[in-house]
DNA sequence: CCGAATTTTGACGCTGCCTTGACGGAGCAG
DNA sequence: CTGCTCCGTCAAGGCAGCGTCAAAATTCGG
């Protein structure tokens, strides 16, 4: 679930904003000046942040700054100045996007899912294989369409984890084996056939013919986010 | 430099773009309808893509799905248009930002330079042989015309990854023979008629003619990046 | 110390890759 | 014209690599 900051000293957009994305499934925070929003992200560890310009104690661009020294997380900003100098100040200072108010709910997740798309190929936490959502951060499966979450193995994780934290990148059977199992098993490819069959048990709705979790025959073994 | 490949049908506005950002270091082509775009996006491989939705010949959302097959630049739209609903159909179809005209070339400037600061973290090394867009890093090949990619065998990814590696330059038998089998086959040209073929029937349009997987009589061969 | 879960090891069939050999045509020299 | 070299093409056999099943060995909690 992705992880939202919302920053607004107006308390009728912070919940307007707040229970359009909890109904989408957005994990929210909000806060209302500068201080607590630089007191937010660093507890809260947002996937994304959300920014009004108009804050009452701090300049808009100064908080961007602040965040930028530490963190990645893409950074959207509102503002209710349509000034050109205005936008490229935020956008050169680290934020990702720039929506002038007013604007529509509709247009603004459209946004959000736009710079998380960008974002997500290396801080993914939450991914979905088959029928069943991966949270490679917390060792936790649900299945998407009510059912039983399969369970993993430690080992399993492990090998799953390398696959997963970088999606469509080929990664080989000695990376593999040298990261699981240690640097002694550089050609024991028994291994990786037995728990890449039990990954695709457990996760790809039809094992015999994995869509997800590929096989590149001589090479190695490749993780397709978006099948 | 970045390479900005900009797709408009007014005049006007390519010429005034095209003033400004070389002006500003920027390596421009231009494009006046859906089918050229596609065309000089698959040959010139921009870094930045800045595409007008209103095309006289095709849909720009359609536009965008096409590219987003197979590459991962970034696409600023531009379009007369402010309706929300335009907005969410072209993010969610792989745009990166939408810029609504009239629009100031200083905000562009800085929504361009906020996408492509994004996106060269994460940049690959990518190749165009006919129709194919060769991923040579991730071993991946997509095709640039929405049909599936080809796949090719550990042996043929090692010989194309050795001319791949030094484009126009002409490779002697005896290397490639050395690097690929091995110190032993200094003279089996055999293996090399076998798999330049299958490199061709797999990646050149026309096997018979290849544009791009050249041989030099007595020589060698030679990988041509712009054909 | 016992039992269940997990890891490790071994064996087997099959797909598809590598290898090898043979053949034909283009280009060139005599 | 003739013979030669070099390249492209095709076909077929052997075998490596992958998926699968099964069972032994190990770990771990109670």
């Amino acid at each position: 679930m992705t992880k939202v900051l919302i920053v607004d000293d107006e308390p009728q957009i912070l919940r307007a904003l707040r229970i359009n994305l909890r109904a989408r499934d957005y994990d929210v925070q909000t806060a209302a000046d500068g201080g607590s929003a630089l007191e937010s992200a660093a507890a809260y560890l947002p996937d994304l942040i959300v920014l009004d310009l108009g804050l009452p104690d701090m300049d808009g661009v100064e908080v961007i700054r602040r965040v930028r020294g530490w963190t990645d997380a893409p950074i959207i900003v509102l503002s209710g100045r349509a000034g050109s100098e205005d936008k490229v100040k935020a956008l050169d200072a680290g934020a990702d996007d720039y929506v002038t108010k007013p604007f529509g709910v509709d247009e603004l997740l459209a946004r959000m899912r736009a710079v998380t798309r960008r974002h997500a190929g290396q801080a993914a936490t939450t991914v979905l294989i088959g029928r069943h959502s991966v949270d490679v951060a917390n060792h936790l499966i649900t299945s998407t369409e009510g059912g039983e979450g399969t369970r993993l193995t430690p080992t399993e994780w492990h090998l799953l984890s390398l696959l997963v934290r970088s999606p469509g990148k080929l990664i080989s059977q000695k990376q593999l084996l040298h990261d699981v199992w240690g640097p002694q098993y550089a050609s024991e490819t028994n291994y990786l056939r037995q728990y890449m069959a039990q990954l695709r048990r457990k996760l790809e709705p039809d094992p015999a013919h994995p869509r997800q979790l590929l096989t590149e025959p001589g090479m190695g073994y490749r993780f397709l986010a978006n099948p």
